[in-house]
DNA sequence: AGCACGCCGACT
DNA sequence: GTCGGCGTGCTC
């Protein structure tokens, strides 16, 4: 039992940017309930207030300030587990930054309330006789005044004035106005409308009341009958169901007006239930199907290479059967007890993927990504926290925080995928690297699968730190496709091409569509053209935030900018010059679009970018359109390439390889290969050979002849070589430190500072400063300073130096202006 | 990251 | 004279 003599504190971690630990004194009611991982309520600063995770408890008053109390404690439980706290403190401490921030990134923001301010009138104001407003003041109160209470937020939305608060404060004081700070719960379970019968089961008396109520409307009638259908209201006692009101309105197509009648008539009553979110239908599982004999070898080979390795990669060629594997695999870990966390991009967690898995293991598979709303969210989370079962959780990048009770088994698919790594903002972590360390926490092993695995990794697994297992052939003899390089120079002196498609390409696809076969088309940049300029005087339109050109697009007529998102009119007339002369140029998926449209009026086209696919169920319809055949070609940036299966396509295009080859960073070739290599193995994944079109203005770039022979090991040597020459990774880490500020002459002035302060004890190892490929976003300018430092070399010592670089310079007045932040390994 | 406190320009 | 701009420093 607890002492309750002994004054307890308990140590909180805050959803805040702050390196310091907060400590809180545990009121008497609640010592004993108190343990590491439970959320509490605390007061921070003056009237903010946050939910936090107590991270330790101890007797030991702190320093000489004054504790404030825990306000409320909001869990019987722990909402973490165990090895999650120690987790979140390796990230923070490799990644450089807060715990606290990796708390922010890591629970659903339904699970984290914060206080906000309430603004109502104040019943008890009198107006004395001089009293006025401003008009200002006035037309605040009138927001107010119609409603009970109204959030700062809500005020500022419907005025789109700014300083509201001020206002607000100013009324506060004359004593207009009376504020309230609350703590809203946001976590709303599901519900579902529901409909029962207003009367008692085995009350034939009312039920025949109920007949004759409906006696003279037939739609009514039907309703009813259908109702009492899906009830199971004449079946033996215990039987009955509950009947929802979608699926009776459905059922029977009557609408909603006839029902809302009935239940005027008091026939029916609504009333609302929470639902599962998890419902699913147990009797339509089905069996794994079997492995080929390479598979069942592979398999084979990774079970004994995770003998002796706590991480194994998988490289098996596009289309080898990489997932049915991992099936297997899971399949065993769940027979074990154990659970399984499989990691994969956001666009793999379409329902291609994720029905094919759910009809294997049903309901113990749980899926969990940034489309989902924040309740659905919180739903997963509570139902992995509170299940020692068996489980599967299949999810993006942001599912290595989930409360898992014991993992046996990680596996992360695209391993080489840039998008684990979170760029902005903090925690920048690598989500493979993450959870590689999670699965080691819990004795778990990894698995980590590609078809181009990164030069990291693959290094790794050459030099025997991890285990290597290959899959050279595709599944059932299909064969790796076709690659043919077309030089565009070439195509354009001869006129041979129309618009962006060359004549190998337009002849391919031609003769795809003449098979009835399809057609991926991949062009790296989304809008219309990325080039819009005058062609009197020169003028190009730039972004008023950042550092880029607007993209031109034609759907909505506008120019937008892809870095910060402003959208700007594309002006008649040169604002410059004032002549009539504005031209378009270049090419992004909406105008390949365009022109392939022009060559082939009569096809179905449909494209996959950022912009169609802003809803959470575009993707899905995009993708399940061209899986049905109901489009004949797919044109798309990126996403076209990340682990999509279409057994129709036969030809994939690249509309235009030169902005990848030239990308001026040092894994321009690394990012290149796979991104090729990887578009390419959509094609002929069934039994005719697919054909790959590359069109390019350098057609003798190395990288695209060991694209050509689907050569990776080729590939591989010649970078890896080069990056021990130069000194990249997997024989440097790079950490890039960041400088940012609204002031150019700060920035630059102060990374020049900063530069110079590493560089004295880090010699040679530093880089810079430069200004990013964009060195303005959002109004923020931008420096970059590069840290090299040698594999093998203490990270400890390497955090502490960089800990006591910023401290001498914090205090300058060039390096406060700005933020300093950290990006390690970046991709 | 918020938020309060505090010190200088354009308005009643 | 005041309102209100945002620089600076603190939050258990």
């Amino acid at each position: 039992m607890p002492n309750p003599d002994i004054e307890m504190y308990a140590e909180v971690i805050l959803p805040l940017p702050l390196y310091s630990k907060f400590t809180y004194s545990i009121p008497p009611d609640l010592q004993g309930d108190l343990q590491p991982g439970v959320r509490v309520l605390v007061q921070f600063g003056a009237k903010k207030y946050y939910t936090g995770i107590v991270s330790a408890v101890t007797p030991q008053r702190p320093g000489d300030y004054d504790v404030k109390p825990i306000m409320a404690l909001l869990d019987n439980a722990p909402v973490l587990r165990p090895p999650q706290l120690k987790h979140w403190e390796w990230i923070a401490d490799y990644y450089l930054c807060s715990v606290g921030d990796v708390y922010r990134a890591a629970v659903p923001t339904g699970l984290k309330p914060e206080s906000e301010t309430w603004i109502s009138i104040n019943p008890d104001f009198e107006a004395p006789e001089d009293f006025h407003l401003t008009e200002k003041q006035k037309s605040v109160l009138q927001c107010i005044e119609g409603e009970k209470r109204v959030r700062l937020s809500e005020i500022e939305s419907n005025l789109k004035i700014k300083g509201v608060a001020g206002v607000v404060s100013q009324l506060l004081a004359l004593g207009v106005v009376e504020i309230a700070e609350t703590v809203t719960e946001r976590y709303r379970p599901k519900t579902e409308r529901m409909i029962r019968l207003c009367a008692e089961k085995g009350d034939s008396e009312r039920l025949h009341q109920c007949f004759d109520l409906v006696k003279r409307s037939a739609q009514q009638e039907r309703l009813l009958l259908s109702w009492m259908d899906h009830a199971r209201w004449l079946a033996p006692p215990g039987q009955q169901t509950e009947v929802s009101r979608d699926e009776l309105l459905k059922a029977t197509g009557v609408s909603s007006a006839i029902l809302r009648a009935m239940i005027t008539k008091g026939i029916f009553e609504e009333y609302k239930r929470t639902t599962n979110r998890f419902a699913l239908d147990l009797n339509t599982l089905s069996k794994l199907s079997p492995l080929s004999d390479i598979q069942k070898k592979a398999m084979q080979e990774v079970k004994a290479s995770m003998k002796d390795h706590a991480v194994t990669l998988l490289h098996g060629v596009t289309g080898s059967g990489k997932t049915e594997i991992y099936t297997h695999l899971m399949d065993q870990v769940l027979r074990d007890g154990n659970q399984v966390l499989y990691l994969v991009p956001e666009i793999s967690l379409t329902t291609q993927l994720t029905d094919r898995l759910r009809k294997v293991f049903g309901d113990r598979l749980l899926v969990y990504h940034s489309k989902y709303s924040d309740n659905e969210r919180v739903d997963i989370w509570k139902r992995v926290l509170t299940s020692n079962e068996p489980l599967i959780v299949i999810g993006a990048r942001s599912s290595v925080f989930l409360p898992f009770a014991h993992l046996g088994l990680v596996i992360v698919d695209e391993e080489h995928e840039p998008s684990f790594k979170q760029y902005d903002p903090a925690p920048r972590y690598n989500a493979r690297d993450a959870a590689i360390v999670l699965a080691t926490m819990h004795g778990a092993k990894t698995l980590l699968g590609s078809a181009t695995p990164s030069v990291e990794t693959y290094y790794k697994a050459t030099q025997g730190k991890y285990g290597l297992v290959t899959l050279n052939s595709r599944y059932e003899e299909a064969q790796l496709p076709q690659v043919e390089i077309v030089d565009m120079r070439e195509q354009r002196k001869r006129r041979a091409n129309k618009g962006i498609l060359s004549e190998p390409l337009m002849l391919a696809t031609k003769e795809a569509l003449e098979h009835r076969r399809q057609t991926i088309l991949f062009q790296n940049r989304r809008g219309f053209a990325p080039v819009v300029i005058c062609k009197t005087c020169g003028w190009t339109p730039k972004c008023p935030n950042c550092d880029v050109s607007p993209v031109y697009h034609k759907h909505t007529d506008i120019l937008k900018c892809h870095y910060c998102g402003l959208a700007s009119q594309l002006p008649t007339l040169c604002p410059a010059c004032g002549e009539n002369s504005i031209e378009v140029f270049g090419y992004g998926t909406q105008r390949v679009a365009e022109d392939v449209q022009n060559v082939f009026p009569k096809v179905a086209i449909s494209r996959m970018d950022l912009d169609t696919t802003r809803n959470k169920n575009s993707y899905q319809n995009i993708i399940e359109e061209f899986s049905e055949h109901k489009t004949d070609i797919l044109v798309g940036t990126q996403m076209v390439t990340k682990g999509l299966d279409f057994g129709d396509v036969n030809v994939v295009g690249i509309v235009s390889a030169d902005t990848m080859l030239n990308f001026p960073d040092f894994r321009s070739n690394e990012r290149a290969f796979n991104m090729m290599e990887q578009v390419a193995g959509r094609a002929g994944r069934r039994k005719e050979q697919g054909k790959v079109v590359i069109q390019t203005s350098s057609p003798d770039n190395p990288i695209l002849s060991y694209v050509k022979r689907h050569d990776f090991k080729g590939y591989y040597e010649e970078e890896i070589k080069a990056r021990r020459q130069f000194a990249y990774p997997p024989f440097t880490k790079i950490i890039h430190v960041y400088l940012k500020s609204k002031d150019q002459s700060a920035v630059d002035a102060a990374a020049v500072l900063y530069a110079k302060a590493l560089g004295e004890v880090f010699g040679q190892r530093v880089l810079g400063p430069e200004r990013p490929f964009v060195g303005r976003v959002a109004t923020y300018y931008l420096q970059q300073i590069m840290l090299k430092i040698e594999s093998g070399a203490s990270m400890v010592k390497v955090k502490h130096i960089l800990r006591q670089v910023y401290e001498s310079l914090a205090r300058d007045k060039l390096v406060k202006a700005c933020t300093v932040y950290y990006d390690v390994d970046p991709v």
